[in-house]
DNA sequence: TTATTCGTGCAACTAAGTTGCATCATCCTA
DNA sequence: TAGGATGATGCAACTTAGTTGCACGAATAA
């Protein structure tokens, strides 16, 4: 497990309390999540550097933006993978019924869109709906 | 053509003008509306009546609901194999990077997802980002 | 024709997302 | 190491989307 600062440290990104409050909150919970519920949890810091942070943090290529199926703006780590603006946010995700929580999935359940002829696809989210590995039993 | 009062009168809605100007919109515009955009539209209505009208028309299956690949909330008129509370709603939606409408592509285009044996996939919202048949070229 | 149900309009409100600006901290360089 | 430049924060205010309560008016059925 690498440390938080280490991150940022390698990627030249001042540290805050505010960013190491943040990377460790998304570190802590295994989902997606979204600005009020961190707005919330991190009631230390003021809404909007928690706000601008995610988004620096997206331009980072740290976290990704997502819409869960309810189209509510989520925000996941991104694996090591990730490039600045370079995103291989190519999973689909998954919002569980129960308890309300979007996952991401694994890239290999993620199917392949053929493009129609008529139009042209640049890119494709998948998001799905249904039952968490926690709440499906 | 099917005239609207005629889908009115045979699910048995009461035919209003605020209702048969929803609809006619629907039908002049062939992609996804948002409510501040059919606001904005039909201005002569009240925006409370407009948005009950939607909820209205999406639980009598003559719309359904979708969130965009900007996480928009949009409507789009359901093909006619739409039942109440059962949309056919397996069709993926295109939001055009330049003129910005999302449309329904046709469901052949549309993979199937399998469900990872960890989770329980209930159901999938595709949503693909690109450019749109008018403006590809 | 009257009671009931349904649809509309107005107002107000919550919640999400965003921006401007002043202040304070940090970094770099002379 | 002083001082300027840049970066991060906190506060306030605001826009937009989505939603609810309530009273009034229209349509419907007995």
């Amino acid at each position: 497990m690498i440390n938080t600062t280490e991150i940022f440290e390698k990627q030249g990104i001042r540290s805050t309390t505010c960013r190491i409050d943040l990377v460790s909150y998304f570190t802590k919970n295994k989902f997606a999540i979204s600005f009020p519920q961190l707005e919330k949890a991190l009631k230390k810091h003021d809404r909007t550097s928690v706000y601008r942070n995610l988004i620096f943090f997206e331009e980072q290529g740290l976290v990704h933006k997502l819409y869960d199926a309810d189209g509510i703006l989520k925000y996941a780590l991104c694996k090591d993978n990730c490039a600045e603006h370079l995103h291989h946010d190519n999973h689909m995700h998954l919002t569980c019924n129960k308890c309300k929580h979007t996952y991401c999935l694994n890239e290999k359940h993620t199917p392949k869109i053929k493009s129609p002829k008529k139009v042209v696809i640049e890119s494709v989210a998948i998001t799905a709906r249904g039952l968490c590995e926690n709440c499906k039993n």
